[in-house]
This record gives structure tokens, C-alpha cells and sequence, in this order.
DNA sequence: CATGAATGAGCGTTCATTCAT
DNA sequence: GATGAATGAACGCTCATTCAT
């Protein structure tokens, strides 16, 4: 008895659907790895390991290394944006400053590699993301910053810098992930560092912003 | 009259002199490649071709890469520490905070190269300073530590954990050298970023900080 | 009608096949290479190019020099032992004793490049294989010393130390196609060596071992 | 006051002194390298190290790698040469050999480093002695080799191939300087093996030689 | 005589990528 | 889809040799 043809529709959609998977766990593997070695530290065959496939079959899927790469950027970025998207004007500022630095601790918290992934990135000068940069990510700056400064000519908030705002919590709150284990050393203890940080951190800030 | 013989010691001074100076510009050079690629993605032969001279003499000098990047680690480690060295408990607390945030963001300004370079070093996990991190790095916290403990403990400060206000500072602070790339590109003006920056940051932490 | 699969084990079989070939001609062409400059005398190129394939190609297959050189002597090592362990008790002893003479000159001639490659091995301080030195190697000459001894004591072979005679039987041998140069330069002639030597070693080692 | 110029005849003399002094350093020094680890094995600096001046130094002496191994080689050759060139005619044919073996015997003791330079060359294909293989050596081998063809002619010797009696005299006496690390471990005793060796090879050979 | 400094050529090894199946 | 085999280009490093003093 022979079996049947699969029915090539079917085969088509089987295809993607193994593509869609394998491609997923390459870039889960690859964020891994890129984000401890770096780009030029990573080999193929570290990526491959993890994700379980050989390295041409790795190649087949991405037939460039620079290609996983974006690939995992891509994926980064978006959730990288995510917590900024969320600020709302209608809420009361300080409120919306709070949990803007909450969430951007909690992304810290859950997936600190992709933050170093992306803090490797420019640090190297962005040679892959400069485009996002310029475009989206400023773009969206500029919309943020614009209802901050609202907030301030309201005299909801103290008056500040609302590019350089936003830039300092990025860097108060990634800083938790990129220099995890400079943190670490300095606080000597066992425990997670991020919710005492963002005691220190809320408190200066909210302090600090709120109007007198 | 016989033309006396060279000082011997004279011309070793003369011999250790070379040896000095092109240590010093291998080091240098090396710093800029090191912070801008990393350590494996950076090769002997761009050290070399910045430095001037051939790869082997650079080996003449530095037998290995490694070696190299120490080196270079080093002496960026030393400028690193010295402005957290200068906070006077005798001073005014508020005032220290605050010179001790400008000298930070100034050696940001002046050797960004450096920042990038110790950067790059944590993020990859310290592999050649874990030593020093957990080492003097974090005797020189806990001690400047207890004078801000002493100084929220008199009220001449806002209660914060002291460790958490120093590794803040830190993040903003570098963060201007580590990621210029991407504040510039959100900025979007030609302007040097830091001098603004600088009125943010002492706007929302000397705030922040002043006890009530 | 379909084409069968190719059955997988076969492939397999087809795979390794080709690992197996590829390594023997590796190894081949090792042997020749080792023997005549030794180990450091000898560069991965030369060997790449007596096998027929690129330097990462061979790396592919033994990803260390020293790994090549391991693969060489161990076979080597296991043709030079055969002889001896076919030193058999039940024997005449004067006949055993020609026998292995005549075994151990028929493999100088036949694979000359085995036995300087041991040669160079044991001159430079036997690195890789000390541990089969003491181990196997002296186990074997144990044993079969044991033998020799026997028959000495029972008056069937002269009265001589049975590990130096085994000794000094290898020197004698294996001298023929370790100082093949030189023999032949010596001897001025185009004939093969090793028949005369034959006849003169075994008129001085059989005169002289029989008792009397 | 001054110290008088030196002679300049007396200054020659002395450079001259100075020059002979420091090649014989130099050659003793190659000596022990280059019986250890062979021609490409061994490097300049080694031999720079061990002779306690430095490589620009060394290079001045003899201005190429090639030129210190020559001269280490001529050294060596002729000591290797002088037992053969003993071998007396007018002596007891018996007698004779067995002092030449005698005299072999404590040459490998004596200086196995020779030996093992010598035959690590003649392994290698006598690159740089093939011209002192085929002159002087084979001229010295065929005028005792007419000796001890006299000798046996006259039934004062058993009959053997002279060459191939001399050759096999090489073979059993440097056996002892280049496998000495394969006979150790063969005997695994701390004794020092020759002696035992030299009652077996004479015992052989002796008996194996004597007329009947 | 002596040496610190410098270098071209080459070595063993790695790695992204390609080929063939 | 998947993989064993193959390779060009580079990389860190070594080494005999040269240069300059």
C-alpha cells in the first residue's frame, strides 16, 4: 500500500509552519548568544548548538550570519519600544512616569539579554539599527516628549529636558541588565537587585520631577 | 680630550623611553579599538595600523592581545574610580552629590572611549575584572556608602539606599559616553548632548535627594 | 514505480566510509611527512597537500596537528609490536630468535617511514607516547624476557640479559631504515641493504646466542 | 690621568680570544637544544638563552640558524669518527672489536647528545652531512673494512660482511644515546643501563665473531 | 662586541560560507 | 528540509633575520 501524496497546499502550509518554528528557535538561541559574546564573538556553531540544528541547515533558514542577527534585533527593538508606547497623556504625569519606570525595570528584570543585546549594539556604534534610531525610535521620542512638555507647561511636572528625561530612565533602568554583574559585585549580596533599585530609583525620580 | 663614554644608566633611561612611549601609543591605540569593537572583535592588525607600527613589533611589546587589553583596562579602571574617591563627607551633602554627578558626565565627555571600554567589559560578563569589581571597587562603595547612610541618617539627605543612588548615578552618567550613538540620533541636533543632559540630571537628582 | 529511499543506514555507512577513506589517506600521507621532518619539523600544508585536500579540510577530519600525529603513531605502534609478541616458548629458541630478526628487518623494508617516525619520537623524548612506553611496551618485553630467561636456564641459548639481547635486536634492525642514508652512503652500492645485513646479523646474533 | 689606548695588535688578539671563547659557548649551547628538539624544533632564542647572550648577539657569531647547526655538527663528527679510526690492524682481530665497541659504548655515555644530533640529522636525510656520509665516513669504513676482511681472509674472524659488522657496531652502541628514553623504560630500573649492556652486546658479538 | 627594536614570512587554527547530496 | 564535507580568508602568534645605535 503506498502512502499518499500530501497534499501540497497542505505541504506548502506544513513548510511555512516548520520554517516559522525553526526560525523562532534560532533567533531565541542566537538572542542567547549574541547578547554574552557580542556579534564578532559569536560563531555559528555556538547558535547552531543551542538551537539544536546543524550549522548549513542554520544557513538555511538565515544564509547569513548578519541576517540572525537583525533578525533577533528586530524582535528586540519591538519589545524594546513597547513600555514608551504606553505613556499616556491622559493620566496624571508623575503616575505615568512611575509605571513607565516600573515596566521598563520589569523588562529589565525578565529579559535582560535582550537588553544587552541591544546595549552591545550601540555601543558598537548601531552599524545594524542606525535606521531605527534615527526613524522609529525618534519618532517616538519626539511624540512622548511632546506630551511631557505639555505636562510641564501645565505645571503638572517640574520643568526638565523631556529628550533628556525619557534618556535617563533608559539608562537608569537598563542599566539594571547591561552591568548586571558589575551591580552585583558592588551590592555583595545574594539578592535580586532590582526591587531595592527601583525603591532608590521611584524615590529620586518622583521626588524629583514632581512639581513644588 | 676624550669624549666621554654615554652614562649607562643614561642610556637605559634612553632604551626604557622608547619602550615607554610606544606603550603608550600601543595603549592608546588600542583603547579606541577596544571600545569601539570590542575585544574579540577587534584585531591585532587594527591595533597595529593605528598604532603605527608592525604586529609583530606590537607583540614585541605586549606579547599577547590579552596582555594589551589589560593594559588598556587598567588604566581606564584608575581614571574610572577617582571622582567617587573625591566625595568629602566634610562637604555639604547635597553639593558632593552634585560634583560628583558633573565630574562624572565631564570624564564622560572627555574619554567617552573609556566608558565604552569598561562597558564593554561588564557587559560580556567582566571576564578580565571580576577581580576588580568585587574587589576594590566594592570597598570603595561600601565606604563612600556609610558617609551617605551618615548623611541621610542626619537628615541632611533624602532616605535612599546608598549603594543604589551610587550605581544610579553611574548609569546616567555613562550613559552619555556608552550610548551616544543612540541619544544623538533621538536628540536629533548637533548639538554636544551633555551640557543639557547635565541640567536634567542635577534638576531630578538634587531634587530628588533634598530632604524635606 | 517509486524510487526507493536510500536506506539511512546505509547512507550512514556511505558517510562514515568517506570520513574513514579520507582519514586513512590523511594518515598515509602524515606517516610520510612526520617521518621525514618530525613533528615540528613538519607543517599542516605539507600534509594537505601529499593527501590532496585543503588545510581546513584536513582540520575538518583531526582538528589538531598533534591529533594527526596521535592517529599516525598509534597505528604505527601497533605494526611495530606484532613481531614480538609472536616470540613463542614453544619454539627452538635459536630458530624464535631468527624468526623475529628476520620479522622486524622485513618491516624496516617494507614500511622504513613507521619506524623512523617511532625513531623521531623516542629521540625527542618520547612526548606523546611515554605512557606506552612503561605501559604496553614494557609488559610485552616482560613477558617474553620471561621466555628468554627460561631458556637460558635450560641451557638452550647462551647465557645473556633477555631485555638487553631484545634491545639490542631492535637497535640492529630498525637501524636499517633509520639511518638509511647513511648505510647506503657507507656501502657506495645501489643494492637493497637489508639482504647482506640480514646474513651478517644473523651470523653474529645466532653464533653468537647458541650455547656451547 | 688617562687610561692608555690598548695595543692594537694585543686588542686583536684579545677580539679573537673573545670571538673563539664565545663560538665555543655557542656551539655547546646548539649542542643541547638541537639534540633535543631538532633543527626546526629548535630557536634561536633558545640557544641564546642557554649560551647567556642575546639572539642580535649569537647572530653576530654566526650569522644564520643553518650556521650554527653545521658547526655543531662538524664538532661532533669528528669525535664520532675517532674510535673507528683505533681499530688496529696489527691488534688481536677479537681484542679489536671488542674495544671498539667498548669505546662506542662510553662515547654514547659519555655524550648521547652527539649521538642524538647525529642521527636525528641522518633521520631527517642528512641534509646537511650528506657530503661528510659519502667522503670522509665511507673512505675511513672501506680502509677498515679491508682490515677486517684481511682478518677474516686469514680465518682470525668469523665471515661476515665487514661494512655490514661495522654498521651493525653503530646500530647496538648509539642505540643506547638515541633510545635512551625507550630503554629506560623497557628496564624500568633507576640503573644506569650501559653497563649491563656492554657484558650482552660483548657477549654476543664476541662469541658471534670468534672463528670456529 | 653587543643589544633593543623592528619586520616579512609563515604557522596552527578558526570561522562564515558553499557544495553536493 | 537537512547535513557531511569542503574551503578562502583571516586571526593570533612565532621566528629567523635585519636595522640602528
Amino acid at each position: 500500500m503506498n502512502r499518499p501524496e500530501p497534499d501540497p497546499a497542505l505541504r506548502a502550509t506544513t513548510r511555512t509552519r516548520i520554517q516559522s518554528r525553526n526560525r523562532e528557535i534560532i533567533v531565541q538561541a542566537a538572542l542567547e548568544v549574541f547578547s554574552t559574546y557580542g556579534f564578532r564573538g559569536t560563531t555559528l556553531d555556538q547558535i547552531a548548538a543551542k538551537a539544536g540544528m546543524s550549522k548549513p541547515n542554520l544557513l538555511y533558514y538565515f544564509p547569513r550570519k548578519e541576517g540572525i542577527y537583525v533578525a533577533v534585533l528586530e524582535e528586540t527593538l519591538t519589545e524594546w519600544l513597547e513600555p514608551l508606547t504606553r505613556l499616556d497623556e491622559a493620566g496624571d504625569p508623575v503616575d505615568e512616569i512611575r509605571k513607565y519606570i516600573v515596566l521598563k525595570l520589569e523588562l529589565s528584570r525578565r529579559n535582560p539579554a535582550a537588553s544587552r543585546l541591544f546595549a552591545n549594539e550601540i555601543l558598537h556604534g548601531a552599524p545594524s539599527i542606525g535606521g531605527f534610531l534615527t526613524g522609529p525610535l525618534r519618532a517616538l521620542v519626539d511624540e512622548k516628549s511632546a506630551i511631557i512638555s505639555r505636562w510641564i507647561a501645565e505645571g503638572r511636572l517640574a520643568p526638565v529636558d523631556p529628550r533628556h528625561l525619557i534618556i535617563t530612565i533608559w539608562a537608569v533602568t537598563q542599566h539594571y541588565a547591561d552591568f548586571d554583574v558589575q551591580v552585583r559585585a558592588v551590592l555583595g549580596s545574594e539578592a535580586e537587585p532590582i526591587p531595592d533599585a527601583e525603591a532608590t530609583i521611584l524615590s529620586i525620580f518622583l521626588n524629583g520631577l514632581r512639581p513644588r
